[in-house]
DNA sequence: ATAGGTTGATTAAACGATACATCAAGAGAC
DNA sequence: GTCTCTTGATGTATCGTTTAATCAACCTAT
């Protein structure tokens, strides 16, 4: 591979000069539109093809009006459960052609704000976005104002006019909590998750209705919110092991904080899947890999990322029913973290 | 929030009328040249706000010729060392004003060549590529002829006119080896990475290099090429386990393939950290979490990622020296999962 | 032979933002 | 009062593509 010697890049202009046709010709012979004889095809591809034509998606878009862009805004890129979202998301848009831009909020609400309006000026067809914490729901004015089909993932935000597609949080964690229950724990802590999310209120909620359920009125001391990370679960874990009235069970907002909770039991001499019992959602892939094993509550971030990508196509295939909201079912994995509670 | 009502968006001519001035100013306010009256740049701003104005990127590129787009591609965004390096090579473009859209290669070849072209049809003011398996010098030859900055990173595509970032494999590799030499071993196997990717094979030679420093000639037989998957790393350490002549040690392609390692020994009865040693690559968050907590080579994704957008900010500010090739020096973390040979 | 159809290709007007060239008006110098 | 400078603002061509409106041949049926 020689050095590089700028080109300046070919319009359908220099295509048409070289097949000798005109600029209007090459154009539908891009886009399949119009009639042209298969002679002139043959010879407008061979002259794309000899100066190495790319079409300007910008320039066609502005006159057009109509994008292949997807705008996908996520809050934390280096989960894995967003990964793994994004993964499933990108190939079901990309197989219609469409081209997802994927950017990272940070879960910071003005990132969010900004980026969105960045999209915006890029003129994506669609959008699909997991929410910040935060977030306004007049943050996404433009969005509503423009028309522009816009799916929610993850975290519902309330009052907005978009799709949502997420995990059905309160089912998940009363699936996880009963789970506890059933195995004889009483003393369960909450760990992990912060207010301002959907997903937290629905989980805590779950958790709630759960211990109602069994006749158990939730202590507000054992309710830990914080962020959603390995380090909150470590010091989390250190606290409640060092509380005069010890949990037996925890349930963890998420694998990664049910993960820092077993290290943190672990340094504080308590022993998980023995002592103390630990649940945590996602499934993370390595989470059956863990000693001891992870019970946990599978909320399929690939099948949120392939149904979000399917909401999205219908509406850009035009269809303007009313925003629907689904919630898709969890399921229980339990493995070796989460054993009843022993006789003692 | 009520109801979408598509409204037609406004562009700098409706501003211009609402605030009686003219394109030009409105233009000129919108990007601070030209010369302007306080009051005026008051009046403009105000009709932004109130008409809710987004500039039109797109319009914009096509007059100027300039863009804030910057192509990122990798190849597994689902693999935490991409989120990891995603995020940090996010941060540090976004800080400038670019907007990375990031694409999912999938390690195939053919789609990266799609989304080559792609990227550049929406006039991306650069790229930063980690190759997949299998590149061609050729696939990037339109990026080289449109002289469009491109980072490369991760794994080196060869005689390619571009910078790279990337772990220095050679010197990883020889770490991990030295390692387990050094604690005695002497039957190590090298498992999982593909041939195809230079990231593998300078591996491979870091392993070799180490090995006969040692006075140890490679047993070909020890070398197990396969996906850098978990399902791969289980399966491998199967065989060996069921080998003859078993393995003491084995060096693992990254820590994916290290942990699936550490399920297919436990399955066959063989216990990590004690009758056989396990190292990976990559430091994810979670492998000193795991038991044996896993001794790892640390190859700095966020790193990487870091200086590969510093040094496409250089190219973009008009560096125009000879492509470098940066390889980031890698720090081996002795953990339980590889303990000397035992007497035995 | 002429009217009407079909086929294959062209012309030119948009799309939204930018930037060069121009200009009006007021300030200051003589 | 004329001349030059500066400040603040404007008119308009332009980027690359699409597409509606035309048009030139040629074919076919009367």
């Amino acid at each position: 591979m020689t050095a590089a010697k700028p080109t300046k890049k070919p319009t359908i202009a220099d295509i048409a000069k070289l097949a000798a046709v005109s600029v209007a010709t090459v154009s539908n012979a891009l886009n399949g539109t119009g009639r042209m004889s298969a002679r002139t095809r043959r010879r407008v591809e061979a002259a794309m093809a000899e100066l190495g034509f790319v079409r300007d998606h910008g320039a066609a878009k502005l006159r057009t009006g109509r994008s292949k862009l997807i705008g996908v805004l996520v809050n934390d890129i280096s989960n894995p459960f967003f990964g793994e979202f994004a993964a499933a998301l990108e190939a079901a848009l990309s197989a219609r052609g469409f081209l997802p831009i994927l950017a990272n909020t940070g879960d910071d609400a003005d990132r969010q704000r900004a980026l969105l309006d960045e999209m915006l000026g890029h003129g994506v067809a669609g959008l699909v976005v997991s929410p910040t914490i935060g977030t306004q729901p007049e943050d996404f004015a433009l969005v509503r104002d423009r028309g522009i089909p816009c799916v929610t993932c993850v975290r519902e935000v309330e009052d907005a006019p978009f799709d949502f597609i997420g995990a059905d949080d309160f089912s998940a964690a009363r699936l996880g909590t009963r789970h506890l229950l059933d195995g004889g724990h009483a003393k369960i802590a909450f760990v992990g998750g912060l207010p301002g999310a959907a997903t937290w209120h629905r989980r805590c909620d779950g958790f709630f209705s759960a211990l109602r359920e069994h006749g158990i009125e939730p202590d507000e001391d054992l309710i830990r919110p914080g962020p959603a990370m390995r380090a909150f679960g470590r010091t989390a874990a250190r606290q409640l092991a060092d509380m005069g009235h010890p949990v037996s069970a925890v349930l963890c907002f998420n694998d990664i904080v049910a993960l820092g909770a077993c290290i943190g039991f672990k340094e504080a001499g308590v022993l998980v899947g023995k002592d103390v019992a630990v649940v945590g959602f996602d499934n993370l892939p390595d989470s059956e890999a863990w000693t001891p094993p992870l019970t946990t509550v599978e909320v399929y971030p690939r099948s949120i990322g392939a149904n979000a990508a399917a909401r999205l196509l219908r509406r850009l295939d035009g269809d303007e029913s009313h925003p629907e909201i689904s919630r898709l079912a969890p399921r229980l994995i339990a493995r070796q973290s989460s054993p009843p509670l022993s006789g003692a």
